[in-house]
DNA sequence: TCTTGACCTTCCAGTTACAGGAACCTCTAT
DNA sequence: ATAGAGGTTCCTGTAACTGGAAGGTCAAGA
């Protein structure tokens, strides 16, 4: 199969697999006409770096993921703890986002958004006092 | 005062800074030694900024909401729809990131997170069946 | 046979918002 | 005189691709 048929099997861009090889995450062969040559390992193995991404895991946490998928020895600890690691980050990604969406829901109500200048959302940014952070 | 001052006022780097003027968000002064020599406009604009990122306005944003900011003829309209924008992204942001959490926490949790190599998440991601991406 | 169009290749640049580091200059205090 | 703190520019790297240029390959139709 080229790269075309994995493309639309996986879901995932031409451009992004061909990344994926560039990183070693796959390593397809090649035919004479220089064509990369996909076989269902590799279609599997694309198909769960798509999942893994789609989960928000970073392309290294994909090739540690992969790499005890392939460990028959592995200890499901190991791969426990990469998960759990990621969750912590997406739960403090969440409670940032949730923090200023707080902070700018409560702005964006009191401007009235009309043609006058008057605005409590430049207001609050001019602000002088230091606040903490958001 | 110098970069360092400023960059304790508004507890921005120091680095910060000086890609803020690479940029052209702000244009300090020089002196004859061409160190930067920041007036207290600039420390307003710079804290403006700082205060605008961490609502998680881009830089293109900061740079709309800045123009703004110094066009007294301005409609507050303009503003809100910036922000409003923003708003929307984030919300989105959240949503994909709950749906991520849902999953990755329903995964983790049936993981025994043991020595032995079973593992419901490696299982997951290696689903073939075609699941909309989470 | 020629051509057209779809597909493939590599390589380079751009994206976001900085951070790290090298090499070097300047100021202040001892 | 020298040390140390602070300043300068310039270049590279980050994450995970995406877009585009320039060109090779393949299958089908006129």
């Amino acid at each position: 199969m080229n790269i075309g048929d994995i493309a639309r099997i996986t879901n995932l861009p031409a451009k992004t697999i061909r990344y994926y090889e560039d990183i070693g995450l796959v390593n397809p062969a090649r035919d004479d006409n220089a064509y990369r040559r996909f076989n269902d390992n590799d279609v599997h193995k694309l198909g769960f770096i798509g999942r893994a991404r789609s989960l928000g895991f970073t392309i290294e946490d994909c090739r540690a993921l992969l790499a005890l998928y392939e460990d028959k020895d592995r200890a499901s600890a190991d791969v426990k703890q990469i998960a759990q690691h990621h969750l912590d980050l997406i739960d403090a990604k969440i409670a940032e986002l949730k923090a200023m969406r707080t902070t700018l829901g409560h702005l964006i109500e009191s401007c009235a958004g009309d043609h006058r200048p008057d605005c409590p959302i430049l207001e609050d940014l001019a602000v002088i006092s230091q606040k903490e952070p958001c």
